[in-house]
DNA sequence: CAGAATCCCAGAAGATACTG
DNA sequence: CAGTATCTTCTGGGATTCTG
């Protein structure tokens, strides 16, 4: 790698990732998303029962201001949401996989 | 995939991986380790400005407890310490590396 | 040089209740 | 169902000072 790449002093590009990526939920959001293709408010409160319902909300609508995913909303009633990665938010598929397949590997390590 | 990897209820692999660098400047951290092998704790703080010396030194000592980097410390006068990755940490480079690659991306799609 | 200790506060996040 | 509003609590992290 050229030596220019890494200039680190304002700002290296993890950093930029991190902006994007380091809220508290965001990472395992997206985590669900990749593995469902579509999931509603309350499926995605199943899948991460520690997060809560205020949280996810938050970290939902981050993602959404960031182009990362996507809300598309049914009129009916009850209302209907489902919520998918943007083509951005897929860009991220491979850091993320990244995560899981290390989060394996360490939890055969410590069990 | 099969189904039976993707059980998350009670933590997924990705929450895994967020407990050991999901400190606000671990992977940054990890991130000049990988790229200067080894560094001192000064040399550190001039890579990451933004990180005051106490995030800095509590962030490195959550590393070295999760075994991620190791400190040598040279006793001479001024002292002076070196840290580097673990055999462990070093499992991480592809994970911090796509954060590069993806920092890369999105800061030339956002210039 | 490489940290540790102490003080302090904004903001992160929980609990609970309410709503289109 | 899919959130929002409000209040409160607590903790992450800055500023400063001290030390081997």
């Amino acid at each position: 790698m050229p030596h220019h790449i890494y200039n680190c002093a304002e700002g290296c590009p993890v950093e930029s990732t991190l902006q994007i990526i380091s809220g508290k939920w965001k990472s395992v959001i997206i985590y669900h998303l990749i593995k469902e293709k579509n999931c509603r408010f309350n499926e995605l409160q199943k899948l991460m029962p520690n997060c809560s319902r205020r949280m996810l909300s938050l970290q939902l609508k981050e993602l959404e201001n960031d182009q990362i995913i996507a809300k598309t909303i049914f009129p009916t009633v009850p209302p209907k949401t489902s919520y998918q990665l943007t083509s951005l938010g897929k860009t991220l598929t491979p850091l993320i996989l990244e995560m899981e397949k290390w989060g394996n590997k360490y939890n055969q390590l410590h069990e």
